[in-house]
DNA sequence: TTGCTCCTCACGTCACGTGAGGTGGC
DNA sequence: TTGCTCCTCACGTCACGTGAGGTGGC
């Protein structure tokens, strides 16, 4: 009896060795017993080990694969009761438009990623009060409607229906303000136009040009000495603005906790 | 009093309205709130109802974002207290490489997808018991060490040293048993002299060249007849074998329950 | 009184991980 | 007896979701 035992042991795995080699841990090979997942081929009579068949191995890396996949196991186990070649494609073809919508979505977050550490690198590298003339290339934005600024709550509700307009998943690139001219600027600063996005996919553009640019600290419907700083340089050096003005923010609240320390540019076309 | 709270709510969202403009779900706010990540700027000293700021919907914004980065919500409110820009940007390169790993993971699931894909597809269009001269394209294949075969528990042994040398996150590719020539298939077929990955990725190659083809079904240790079967179709065509043998499955464990059904390819080069 | 919005509190989820306490054979 | 491997069972995790039962002002 014990010889038979062990002799039919022989090309069985005991649980350690079964999770040594898969990789997939002990106290997960009981749950997926419990659950019936994944059952030991057998069990010892006396000390209720659990032996597994070297085939095993095939079943769990198709588990493994199906949850990496974010599948759940419930799902999995349907799966593991019955499958046919063709409904494995079917199913394969789902999972695939998965991945492609997950790997857009990860392209997306880093062009993101990239904009911002653009931009607190730049903000880091700012001479702020100095006021000059760059040659700025051009970024591509998402271009919202133009804002009404109707009742009291003025910033936030326009604000919000720009927020409402755009897609979720676009919803963490930076925030920009657009003012179709310098006047528009001057006479309500801190009520743009319209609001954008930085969006590598947007349909809009920044164009590539030469800017009047000027850097101020504050939080998004705060006022300054900016504005009048800008026309006064222009005034100056005989500078005539032919386009809209852009504020973007370099530093807001994804690197400071304090709104009256946000740092922006304001760059305006000559 | 009652109208001095009414005039301070004025600009205050309710848990309601602010739930709607930030897409985050009340029992999300309730959560957030009793986890101190963020508090309501008001509280109704009579209902005890939320009232948050519009500001707030930035912080929102901010830890939703860093969320969906895959970074918990304790290391979120440590963020919260206490960041600089400087701070910031390593916070995000780090971010960065994160995400450019995953990436990558999806990227090698894309192509072990679609290998599958193909492979399934083969096999629903085969005419099993045809043998057959076959142009077949190049495959990149990851190549493991030569087999020893030493014990009693034969395939399997072989097989776990195999996986074992492969980094985790290539298992998942289609696996290839590989015979140095016809020979070395004829006389152990259940046997192959290495074990081998389709990954487009591998440093191996099977060649792009003209093959015989067969097909048979039976799981990974199983013999049958298609060995001596391709042998007598290449004396009775006068064919000579000038290199590998590859075995293939083309509907494995991933998509058939039963594994004396498993269906596999045998490609001999010519 | 009815309807509305909001509240608190307890429990569920999902795929495990982590001990505590126990067992059988060398 | 000690050390080893394995067992079962209960509880924790993490970011919420889901009700149940209650409240205050129109």
């Amino acid at each position: 009896m014990t010889n038979e035992n062990t002799v039919h042991k022989s090309f069985l795995l005991s649980a350690r060795k079964f999770s040594q080699m898969t990789g997939v841990s002990r106290s997960t090979l009981v749950y997926y017993d419990k659950e019936g997942i994944l059952k030991p081929a057998m069990r010892d009579k006396f000390t209720n080990y659990r032996y597994y068949d070297p085939q095993q191995v095939i079943t769990l890396s198709f588990i493994r694969q199906c949850l990496f996949w974010g599948i759940p196991l419930s799902e999995i186990k349907k799966l593991l009761s019955s499958r046919t070649p063709a409904d494995f494609k079917l199913f394969l073809s789902k999972q695939h438009k998965i991945l492609v919508d997950r790997l857009r979505t990860i392209t997306e977050q880093l062009s993101a990623l990239s904009i911002y550490e653009n931009l607190i690198d730049t903000g880091l590298q700012v001479n702020e009060p100095m006021i000059s003339i760059q040659e700025m290339s051009r970024l591509s934005i998402r271009l919202g409607e133009e804002n009404s600024f109707r009742d009291k709550t003025v910033f936030f509700e326009s604000l919000y229906d720009f927020m409402n307009e755009i897609p979720k998943s676009k919803r963490y690139f930076p925030l920009v303000g657009y003012y179709s001219d310098m006047d528009a600027f001057l006479s309500h600063p801190s009520e743009p136009t319209r609001f954008a996005l930085i969006d590598p996919d947007g349909e809009s553009e920044k164009p590539g040009c030469k800017y009047l640019v000027g850097y101020a600290r504050g939080y998004y419907s705060q006022q300054n000495d900016l504005p009048l700083r800008m026309k006064k340089y222009a005034e100056r050096n005989n500078l005539i603005f032919k386009g809209p003005v852009y504020k973007i923010y370099l530093h807001d609240e994804m690197c400071i906790s304090d709104p009256s320390q946000y740092l922006y540019q304001v760059s305006a076309m000559l």
